[in-house]
DNA sequence: TGATGTTTTGACCAAGTGGTCAGATGTTGC
DNA sequence: GCAACATCTGACCACTTGGTCAAAACATCA
């Protein structure tokens, strides 16, 4: 069922997909049942397991999708282009995967908060060498006298956990921040100013 | 059965707590069995629940635990302290909660990843007034020229964000950096570096 | 020692879980 | 219209789950 052919195939693993981003997302894989996933798709339990053999592969699924999704906005990060321009762009992806993706985003966060037992190998593969290899453009930047010398690994972690926390955490933001306030917008700002001043030569 | 009287007690409430500690932080509330709690604190499920009246309670009570220990880094911040200092120490605290409390830096974020349904109050109430009283301070020193100009609420949730993504995607940061790397000791510096820049008048 | 209260447990239960399956119902192309 | 195939479902299953309970084992202290 990986390759849906008929038209009603398509649209009911879709919807599948989508009602289980809902629960897993909300729930975490253990918490999230097929009843509950099923009920949101509009469809029957039999039914899921029509389309995808198992609980796990409905998971895998997910996960696979939104990995490349996920690292984009790093791999388009370019070393021939102006330095402080990249490195904002590429916060400013981040934050707007945060603001349109935040269920991707928990997903993640949930995935990894438990060890990542599911895509461990693609964090320690595709990931840590997406890493390596635009650690090795920051440094040239760095050596280029173009942006402030630190550990370019750590900036990368900074520019994760500064945007993530707004789709992770929305919960605790939007309370603390109470009403007549626009999270991301704020964000956007706030971390525009953080990381020219942390940049800057 | 909240105030342990005799030592068997008190020392079996602990293993209790201890061990669900371990267990909800690694699989999240409805992730975890009480089966699990019991074989790792080494008594028998029934026995858990001549402790505890349910799975909820102890959840609870490990919430409730929680929440000062977490809180109590921003409370110590002082308006007459020396501003800079004062936010850099708590910066440096929650980044030692990170590194020595990680299994409640991922109790917490389990929560509120799933929309806080047990703590929502303490987050409105006890969290959102004790930033509101804090950020006070932040502005005050602000307006007297003594540190950058920026939206508080955000400065506090950027270093919420900084610290916990090392406890709480603590698997990711070690995949990435690889061996021989010590993250805690390098966010450490990193962390400083960032908001010595970011704080600067 | 025995009487009294505390702690522990095996057996059990009802509800929920992921998953199966035979067959019913739709859909499609001839 | 009908054969062939795709889609869907109710009934069911084995297993796990949170929780109960009566009785057993243990501790304490007169």
């Amino acid at each position: 069922m990986s390759r849906p052919k008929t038209r009603i195939q398509q649209k009911n693993s879709q919807a599948i997909l989508e009602a289980a981003l809902d629960v897993f997302s909300a729930q975490g894989f253990r918490g999230a049942t097929l009843d509950q996933i099923a009920e949101v798709a509009g469809l029957s339990k039999p039914n899921l397991l029509y389309y995808f053999p198992s609980k796990e592969a409905i998971h895998e699924t997910l996960l696979k999708r939104l990995l490349d999704t996920w690292l984009d906005p790093l791999r388009e990060m370019k070393a021939d282009g102006d330095p402080i321009a990249e490195i904002m762009t590429y916060m400013r992806k981040k934050l707007e995967l945060s603001q349109h993706y935040p269920r991707e985003s928990r997903l993640f966060a949930n995935e990894i908060l438990q060890g990542a037992p599911r895509i461990r190998f693609a964090i320690e593969g595709e990931l840590k060498d997406l890493v390596a290899e635009k650690s090795k453009i920051l440094v040239a930047w760095m050596e280029a006298g173009r942006i402030a010398r630190m550990d370019p690994v750590h900036l990368i972690f900074s520019i994760w956990a500064l945007t993530q926390h707004y789709a992770d955490f929305d919960m605790q933001v939007r309370a603390v921040l109470g009403e007549g306030h626009d999270p991301f917008a704020e964000a956007g700002g706030f971390l525009d100013m953080l990381y020219q001043k942390l940049l800057a030569p």
